[in-house]
DNA sequence: AACTATTTATAAGA
DNA sequence: TTCTTATAAATAGTT
């Protein structure tokens, strides 16, 4: 469309073709994205060059596109003509699309959807289905909370363990600190240094510390 | 690309948004066929509207496309010679497959099977969503009970007053017939026919039957 | 759906 | 492949 006007059939040249080919791929592949953005499209662009390279270009996954794409089929070819259908050689396609159906109607029909197709009998089947479904839900939420309670439960025991002990170690500290002043009075008259009871207080507490940091959350 | 620049963004306005649609989908299946045209190559188009619609072009079928297109996939995907899979041609039946196993495994926990993966948060939420879908079932169900209740009752009333008449229309007959007795006798005293009265009966007798026939079960 | 002023795409050449 | 450029084609806004 420039220099000059061409007719629209195979290029003869390979080379020339080869170029045309990559030009005319990037235009396409700009066009078909931006019909996607400005019309709020969904489009798949499959391209083969001659020499069997793909390329290819989705607006969302090519996969959500072939299944829309798919599900299209399914739906128009139920009229008559599923020519389409078993020419795409989807026997297994096909059968997998009829169960994810039916499971999809049960799951709608459980959560209250398009109940206005059941007959009484299925209505109480259904109720029966779903409070049976509720019941055990309810069963594992109550075991749960009883199994989350007994841990924070054990949890608590444990640190009030813990805390019992340091508090013991602390009241020890005291006495042992205490002691250590009177001694030292006594030995010199009030002044020299504390140094040897400051380390073994840190000892013990570096001690504690890995003890509760085994109890720590997950 | 024309009267004005436009910026690639989402069409605000509905109706351009569906004029630019229609153009330039027209344009780029154009250049797709060019493409496939000119370059022999092999492409396939495939476009959803907003609104769902399916527009497509293929150079070949679509199927073909399609299936060169799986086979690709495969071959890129896996190494190993899947030709099974391959042939069977499925970026597709894989895609759909998840979403089969996603529906089955959300069908199977609303059932009460398969808890013990979720945790509380999510048992929480599963509780009511099915909580919600017997509330609409219960809610459905009464409704059928409702209308299968007052539609029996409405046959019952009809019931009911068809057989007051019957009732009423026999114990006439029988009144008749007691009457052409009686008449019977005096004639054969006396002269006289009682046909007409008879004649008169039976008239009757074919009226009513006609009313039955329309209060009839559907 | 048709028109048309512009923008884009691109064929040929480098 | 990429760049350039003259020209064909596509198309946004309007009617």
């Amino acid at each position: 469309m420039t220099r000059e006007k061409i007719k629209i059939k195979k290029i003869d040249n390979a080379t020339a073709r080869q170029v045309t080919f990559s030009k005319r791929r990037r235009g396409l592949f700009k066009k078909a994205q931006e019909l996607a953005i400005l019309c709020d499209a969904d489009v798949g662009l499959i391209i083969f060059s001659a020499s069997g390279k793909l390329f290819e270009y989705a607006s969302l996954s090519m996969c959500e596109i072939l299944h829309k794409h798919s599900m299209q089929l399914d739906n128009t070819s139920k009229r008559g003509n599923q020519t389409v259908d078993s020419l795409a050689g989807n026997s297994r396609y096909a059968g997998l699309k009829k169960e994810y159906d039916d499971k999809n109607r049960q799951l709608r029909q459980m959560r209250g959807e398009d109940l206005q197709e059941l007959t009484l009998v299925e209505l109480m089947h259904l109720e029966r289905t779903i409070d049976i479904g509720l019941t055990c839900v309810l069963e594992r939420k109550s075991l749960q909370i009883m199994e989350q309670l007994s841990s924070l439960q054990q949890k608590e025991m444990q640190l009030l363990e813990e805390n019992k002990k340091l508090k013991e170690k602390v009241e020890e500290m005291r006495m042992v600190e205490k002691q250590t002043l009177i001694d030292h009075d006594q030995v010199n008259g009030f002044h020299e240094d504390g140094q040897c009871a400051s380390v073994s207080v840190l000892q013990d507490c570096d001690h504690t510390s890995d003890t509760s940091l085994k109890l720590g959350l997950p």
